[in-house]
DNA sequence: TCGTTTAGTTAGGTAGTTGAAATTTTTGGA
DNA sequence: TCCAAAAATTTCAACTACCTAACTAAACGA
């Protein structure tokens, strides 16, 4: 039923690295010797997968900006943007995760391009308000998604279990990297691995 | 058990769009109404939750990159490099998807940094040989892999079974979006929206 | 009203990217 | 052997994306 998928030889990207000491024996301190070559086996498969993803979609990503006529990047500014049909250019970048300075240049870009136009704010002058036009919309629409119509055709393929599994997945995967804005702090402070107990 | 994980309502990061009319049309043709908009809304859900994956990725690879002293895609190259101890330049490029001349660009810095030497390659003097330095090893070992050390965490606190179902998924996943390197062209020749022939 | 905070922009500089042209070496004939 | 085509890399010119720091304008609080 389960038909198996074969991944090891193929191009095992950037191999996640063999696991990182501190971290690592801290946690391997618990562990049998039998459970802990287990744990790291699995990270390593798991991550292996991960970077597979990331790589492919990075690709599509390309392709399909530019079949757009937009950079990635400004390409997922207007993907944002469309969600509700506006925004502003401080949400914009928090959530791309890259400055109001970046963000007010691809803006720029986008409204030039007659994807965006830029309208003081109502509720609070301070604020811009970045709303998408109606060719902006269109170039969202018209956007052949790559990613989306490789993995529709494929995820139509899967047995009905195998997609449920599959969702149920990712969603925990998508849990367990992104709580990172959540709870960052303890993990993210490295700028000390040289000596401070953390 | 098994915690619900609760993903709706935070960020869906861009919308994975409503689906696309011509692939998708010849999906549902062959659906009822019902099984259509199952399938639909658990493409949906899995974009969705493998974009998160990406964002969370994508943040974490600046904040590696930034603490090693270099620039992500520098980072990626020197991790390529390191898996076998040397590559080419354009063996490089074409694993991380850029032109040769970017990675000319890219070597330049690392050579610059002292993470990797070129050298004029024996069996093919038009190839050279991209090797890693002792320096380059020791930056990609001493990165803390933010990534890494966040996934081992908390895949460690999972059951058995359900590290097991993840690691089936993941590479499920990756099988259906990468295989898009071996039989990309009936997708990806969309570059004839504008006009011109590809 | 005066300082502080917040949103956005501008300026200056670094990094990544590409396509096209040039360089060097290899390969496969005639 | 000699040469043209092919292959790997580099150089060059032009962009795009980003970041930090400095600056403007509005809002807010005491």
């Amino acid at each position: 039923m389960t038909k198996h998928i074969n991944t090891n030889e193929a191009d095992k990207l950037s191999k996640p690295k063999q696991l990182q000491s501190a971290e690592l024996s801290a946690i391997l301190g618990r562990l049998d010797k039998k459970g802990a070559r287990r744990l790291m086996e699995r990270v390593d498969t798991s991550l292996i997968a991960l970077r597979r993803i990331l790589r492919a979609t990075e690709m599509f990503g390309r392709d399909l900006a530019k079949a757009a006529g937009l950079t990635p990047a400004q390409f997922r500014v207007l993907q944002v943007v469309s969600e509700k049909g506006w925004s502003t250019p401080k949400a914009i970048s928090q959530r791309m995760g890259v400055s109001q300075a970046t963000m007010t240049a691809l803006i720029d870009k986008l409204e030039k391009k007659g994807m965006v136009t830029r309208q003081r704010s109502e509720r609070d002058r301070r604020q811009t308000d970045i709303v998408i036009t109606e060719k902006g919309a269109g170039a969202i629409d018209e956007a052949p998604d790559a990613l989306q119509q490789i993995f529709v055709r494929r995820f139509e393929a899967l047995e009905d279990w195998e997609q449920a599994q599959l969702i149920a997945s990712l969603e925990r995967v998508a849990a367990m990297l992104d709580a990172h804005e959540i709870d960052a702090a303890p993990v993210l402070d490295w700028g000390d691995i040289s000596g401070k107990p953390n």
